[in-house]
DNA sequence: ATTATATTCTACACATTGTAGAATATGCAA
DNA sequence: TTGCATATTCTACAATGTGTAGAATATAAT
């Protein structure tokens, strides 16, 4: 059974660390590259120095499908685990919905910071954005009108 | 001793729960509009039926103060604790590490969403989000003449 | 010095994540 | 069909974060 995704943003963190932790960014990133797998499979790909236990990696994948994060699907005798989201995918929900919090615990501020942030990136940044603004307001434009005509 | 703040933020939650647990919240908001005060000051806020102990309230200021969120100072014979920064400067510095986090996570992402955010809000925001960009824009081009200049 | 009150220490509960041993289930091969 | 190899589940411990509070200790003021 598993629940809606839900998760904590570390800020501190980098990646999918901000999201996942480590065995869980480790066994997302396998399932990602590989697709369906088993824990053998997944085990296989850690170098053995990392000293990663059968038992350990099965109980995190299950965690993690209870979580939301996996689906599993019995294959003759084992389990196979497959990401429910595939990388992009992930990254979009995670960005939509800690964009929604952060907007909602201050609005002024994350605009603020979040124009900090690209201009001390590149001026592309800047310019991609103004663009995506540029054309949600036309959209918003175009609706005002319908919505004129319609009244 | 403190440390440098650390937290972490939760999409799911609202407001200042974003951040803080419940207990700490509260006593976030009675130090914010009362200023520094003591544990008993703390409890009296509270509704009788919360039925928090004072053990309780002094626990969490106490981990409060480790976690860089409160200041304690001795007078007479209680500790007073008072928010090491003011509402304002505490919403400033959540917005810009989460900002900055689910930016370097997936920028695209996260303006992207933004943008949807904001025009499903009404048209201000994306007017005063463009003014914001259009200034930023506009002393990017002057650093680049100040730095032409000096080169 | 006694007393009222504040603090510290300790501890338990629950949640999340990393970790793994022991017990149990299961599928396939002989 | 039985037995082995292997996979799963159960259980458990550690560390961290948060809510909670009782017991023991410290301290200021009278």
């Amino acid at each position: 059974m598993s629940k809606a995704l839900k998760f904590n943003f570390n800020p501190f963190k980098a990646g999918l660390n901000h999201v996942l932790g480590t065995l869980e960014k480790d066994i997302m990133e396998v399932l990602w590259k590989r697709g369906e797998s088993c824990v053998k499979d997944i085990l296989d790909t850690f170098p053995v120095d990392k000293n990663i236990s059968y038992s350990a990696v099965i109980t995190v994948t299950n965690r993690m499908t209870k979580k939301g994060l996996l689906k599993k699907r019995k294959v003759g005798k084992a389990y196979f685990y497959k990401p429910i989201y595939d990388r992009e995918e992930f990254f979009e929900i995670v960005s939509k919905k800690v964009v929604e919090g952060i907007s909602e615990f201050s609005l002024k501020s994350a605009m603020v910071h979040f124009v900090d942030y690209m201009s001390q990136m590149d001026s592309e940044k800047i310019e991609y954005f103004s663009k995506l603004i540029e054309s949600k307001r036309q959209s918003f434009s175009k609706e005002l009108v319908e919505h004129t005509k319609k009244t």
